[in-house]
DNA sequence: AGGAACGTTGACAGCGCTACCAGCAAAGAC
DNA sequence: GTCTTTGCTGGTAGCGCTGTCAACGTTCCT
């Protein structure tokens, strides 16, 4: 009767076959799809596998099934705070399932992101999750070609490989600059960093606002290719105000510059929001309890992540969403940075809960 | 002559070793060990793999080899800056070798992390890194018997299961508390949260050096299981200065808690450092260019992951360390935030660069 | 010159699992 | 009662690669 134990020990699917007293194909359908057994077997099986403690070979079962159940996830970025959260909601949501998460780092670069693919693809990935809508043509190609679901996550954009999930950053850039208006904001800075394809659009919103307003002047914008920081955030600040000392509010590409800004007017002894409303993108959790409180354009990035790998599951497991795009919208959290003083400010309260966030403008698409 | 070509239409080794003429077996040890291959056939198998875009079959080699190519990774949050740091580390240093990272999330629960170690040893990885020194008996006796590698990070304790890297958390708050008391403060809070076991081990030293100086009072010390936050900073803060009014100092298990209380003294009008002192851990970006900045901790997170990673790697392929356990030690930054000011402090001049850090005190073992 | 030692190569036999298809019994259709 | 349909089960044949060991040619030693 056959080889018994392999060398190592270890228990394989034939000896809980032959403990339940089934054939191994028969246990091999218990784990992937239990509904097809009679109760009877079904019971024996499951028994047998907990009695033995086994444990399946993924590489004998990706081998034999040609397809594993790996889940591929390419960002940009380990740093970005940004992507810890969508990475959170990622990892939540594929918890539970049999998939697991094959994380890379495509450190902002679409070439990186070639090579990564190529890589990804050449295992066959159970489906793959893929930031941004700028990747190569041959990226691109590659993509179509796959046989497996996509999700591109982080924004909506024309003409999805596959499925879309993010929200627009264009019109994001447009809501902050509409609500510094509203505050009588006339003056708008626009402060940016690493200008990867996302914060380029929050540029070209801004660009637009201020142009259709009639208030673009390019010598409001300052930005650089260096990765973000909060020290970044006041040397681009101070550039800035060096330059255009009649500025009245500053956008921020994100809120780490925001709080950069805000301490460089407090080592300037520049009033925020008196002289200088501040407004970043993010909606970071400092951005609620800094003195003063920021406003900030508040994006749903667990919500992404954690949606994005329960629609790739859904589709993977061959049920595919009515709704391939999905625009997960943006909300300006109006906080104390950017309001324009009405009466004059008092003393503040020792109070400290006065953090809390003012009324705010909503996106949901 | 036998099957060609798989159905899937990819290429195999065995395409490759045709090509070149030589056989299956031969190619694969080009793969795998190219020295043993002569100059001859080492150049046919490379262009003929070249020619082909032949990428090897991962699942297939770990069934044939009994061995995956996977370091395990486990870390207890995704979203703590630290552990992202540590992450960087991590595969940026195994970014180039053959291994992949697996990743998974503990949550600061040491059950949550038996499970995935449990997953995690029955895919037989190359080698695995876990964080700190607090596993249960069970995932203890696991790791040991575990017949690869083993990366212990983030501290150093007795007892390593192999190898282990990091610093000693006891020594680095008791070098902080230290600090303070060369400026002068006597009463010193310590606001902690989430309180996993390096940060108890931080109070532990913070208590420890306290009750040294004859200082030690129970009622300085704030914490809660709450997951950290800026926000949470402020509010603990707040609990600690309305209780304890005669402070001179606070002690913050980490940075985003030092940046909630400067934000909180700022909102109270309390002066610091004059009346109150900072100090954080970690030593985050932010901290050096906040008003004031702010005096921390620094600890070699992204170092941590790339030795331990680098480590690890070596180990995997027979090379052990000579020396197993690392301790990367840390540097008390002392910034603005924990200065006892001398003269009086002058007003600021607009000159942003003057947020540089002062001299420091460093621990490197 | 004979033999050992070395470096290089290849044949064979799986690794543990699943796709495919066939078989069988029970249930339903006419 | 016969024929089809359905539900469940099992046999066979790999998936693509590598461990083991034997065999080969060459060089070096005595």
């Amino acid at each position: 009767m056959g080889r018994k134990r392999t060398k190592s020990g270890k228990i394989r699917l034939a000896e809980v076959a032959e403990l339940a007293g089934v054939s191994p194909i028969t246990a091999s359908r218990f784990f992937r799809n239990p509904e097809a057994l009679s109760v009877a077997k079904r019971t024996r099986v499951e028994s047998a596998a907990r009695e033995l403690g086994y444990v399946p070979n993924l590489a004998a079962r990706a081998l034999a099934s040609q397809r594993t159940e790996v889940i591929g996830v390419l960002i940009p970025s380990l740093t970005n705070n940004v992507f810890s959260d969508v990475l959170r909601g990622i990892y939540d949501a594929s918890e539970g399932s049999r998939y697991s998460i094959q994380l890379s780092n495509t450190r902002y670069s679409i070439l990186q992101e070639e090579k990564l693919l190529r890589l990804f693809l050449a295992q066959k990935p159970a489906g793959l999750i893929v930031t941004g809508i700028d990747q190569t043509a041959e990226s691109r190609a590659m993509l179509e070609a796959a046989d497996c679901p996509i999700v591109q996550i982080m924004e909506i954009g024309p003409k999805p490989v596959d499925m879309m999930i993010g929200f627009s950053h264009y019109d994001a850039a447009r809501a902050a600059i509409a609500h510094l208006f509203d505050q009588g904001r006339r003056r708008i800075g626009f402060v940016g960093a690493r200008m990867d394809p996302r914060v380029q659009r929050r540029l070209d919103g801004y660009v637009a606002a201020m142009k259709e307003a009639g208030l673009y002047d390019p010598r409001l914008i300052v930005t650089t290719a260096t990765p973000t920081s909060v020290t970044l955030g006041g040397a681009l600040f101070a550039d800035l105000i060096a330059r255009e000392s009649d500025i009245d509010a500053v956008f921020c590409a994100n809120d780490d510059l925001a709080l950069g800004v805000l301490f460089e007017c407090r080592r300037r002894e520049i009033a925020v929001p008196e002289q200088i409303a501040i407004v970043g993108f993010n909606d970071l959790e400092f951005m609620a309890s800094s003195v003063p409180t920021l406003t900030s354009v508040r994006t749903n990035r667990y919500e992404m992540g954690s949606t994005a790998a329960t629609m790739l599951i859904e589709a993977i497991e061959g049920r595919r969403p009515e709704q391939p795009v999905l625009d997960l919208g943006f909300t300006v959290i109006e906080r104390q940075s950017s309001q324009t003083p009405r009466p004059a400010a008092g003393p503040r309260t020792d109070q400290w809960s006065s953090v809390a966030q003012n009324d705010s403008v909503t996106n949901d698409p």
